[in-house]
DNA sequence: TGTATTTGACCCGC
DNA sequence: GCGGGTCAAATACA
C-alpha cells in the first residue's frame, strides 16, 4: 500500500469508506429484518422473521451490491499498473503463465537447456520474498488445503528442523502455494507456519472457502487471502467486474476466521477473463444468515454475516490507513 | 504399483 | 561464503 500514488490511494480510501457506510446501514437492515436470530426463538418469531427478511432483501441486495461495487472499484484502482508493485505483477505473472509454461519456465530457469536430469537437480529460479504470513498454534494447522511435504532443514540457531511444503496441485493446476512449518518450543508445543504465496488452484478436498491471514499484530503487508475457484462464475452486467445472483451458500464458522486483504489481479489493462473480479451475492433465508459471496474466476472471498462486514471493512480502512 | 516422504545436492540471495 | 529454499533420487508406505 505504501506504492500507492497519492491519487489512487485517495481514491481507495474513499471507496472503502463508502464501502463502509454501506455495510452498515446493510447490517441495520439486517438485523431489523430478523438477522438478531436469538430474539426471534418464540413460536411466531421464525416465520414473521422470515417475512421480514424477504421484505428487506431486495434492499439489502441492493446494498450490497454497492459494497460489492465499492470493493471492485478499489480494486480496479488498486490494479492500475502505476499502483501495483512490481513484486505483485510478478507475482500473479508467474502464476499466470505457470500451467501453460510450467516446463519452459524449469527449463529456462536453468543455465542449460540441455542438461540430464541429474544436472538438473537443483535447478531452479528462488522466487524472491513474496508476501508471507504466519501463524502459530499449538499444533500445525489444517488449513483445508493439500499440502506436500518437499524438504526439511535445520535452521541456524532454531531448535528443531524446519518442514518445506508445496500445495499438491502445483503441476497439475500450478498452484504455486507453500507453506513453511516450524517447531519454535516443545513444552507446551507451539508450531510456527510460514505461508507463502495464495491457492490459484481448485481445491477439491474441501471446497469451503478457506480465509488465511494473520493475527492484526502481523505486518499488514503480508495479509492475504486464500481463495478457492470451485463455485460458478457469475455474469458481469451490473459492471465490467460484477454481478448479482442468487444461490445457497453456507459458510462454516471457524475458530479462526479471518479476513484479510487480497493479493491483486493484474492491472486491469492486460486482465483476461480468468482475472475478471465478478461476484455473487447471497442470502440464505432458511437459516437466517446471509451471506454475500465475492467470487472471481481465479479466487473467491466469502463475507458473511452481517454483523461482520462492518467489522471486515473497518479492518480493511484501518490496514489501508 | 502408485503416491508420499526423506534426504542430500544444488542454486540463489544476501 | 553462508544460510535458506528447492529439486529429485531413494525410500517408505498403502
Amino acid at each position: 500500500m505504501e506504492n500507492l500514488a497519492y491519487g489512487s490511494r485517495k481514491r481507495v480510501i474513499e471507496e472503502l469508506a463508502k464501502g463502509r457506510e454501506i455495510a452498515i446501514q446493510l447490517r441495520r437492515v439486517l438485523n431489523e429484518g430478523g438477522g438478531d436470530n436469538n430474539n426471534n426463538n418464540n413460536s411466531n418469531g421464525s416465520s414473521s422473521s422470515l417475512v421480514a427478511v424477504a421484505a428487506a432483501t431486495p434492499f439489502a441486495e441492493k446494498l450490497v451490491k454497492e459494497v460489492l461495487m465499492s470493493f471492485t472499484n478499489s480494486l480496479s484502482f488498486l490494479n492500475d499498473p502505476a499502483c501495483e508493485s512490481h513484486e505483485v505483477v510478478s507475482d500473479l505473472q508467474q502464476i499466470r503463465d505457470t500451467n501453460s509454461k510450467s516446463e519452459d519456465s524449469l527449463e529456462s530457469n536453468c543455465k542449460s537447456s540441455i542438461v540430464s536430469s541429474k544436472e538438473r537437480r537443483g535447478c531452479y529460479k528462488r522466487r524472491k520474498t513474496s508476501q508471507t504470513w504466519e501463524k502459530e498454534s499449538e499444533f500445525p494447522v489444517e488449513d483445508g488445503h493439500q499440502w506436500r511435504k518437499y524438504g526439511q532443514k535445520m535452521i541456524l540457531n532454531a531448535q528443531y528442523p524446519r518442514s518445506y511444503y508445496r500445495c499438491t496441485h502445483k503441476y497439475d493446476q500450478g498452484c504455486r502455494a507453500t507453506k513453511q512449518v516450524q517447531r519454535i518450543q516443545e513444552d507446551p508445543p507451539l508450531h510456527k507456519t510460514t505461508y507463502c504465496g495464495h491457492h490459484s488452484c481448485r481445491n477439491l478436498q474441501n471446497p469451503e472457502i478457506i480465509v488465511d491471514s494473520v493475527s492484526p499484530s502481523h505486518d499488514h503487508s503480508s495479509m492475504f487471502l486464500s481463495f478457492d475457484n470451485s463455485l460458478p462464475t457469475p455474469s458481469k452486467q451490473d459492471c465490467p467486474f460484477l454481478s448479482l445472483s442468487s444461490s445457497s451458500v453456507k459458510r462454516e464458522c471457524k475458530e479462526e476466521e479471518e479476513i484479510a486483504i487480497p493479493d491483486l489481479p493484474p492491472s486491469s489493462s492486460s486482465l483476461n477473463n480468468d482475472y475478471l473480479i465478478p461476484s455473487e451475492l447471497t442470502f440464505d433465508d432458511d437459516s437466517q444468515r446471509h451471506h454475500a459471496l465475492l467470487s472471481t474466476t481465479l479466487d473467491d472471498v466469502s463475507l458473511y454475516d452481517s454483523a461482520e462486514l462492518d467489522d471486515v471493512l473497518g479492518g480493511f480502512l484501518n490496514e489501508i490507513r
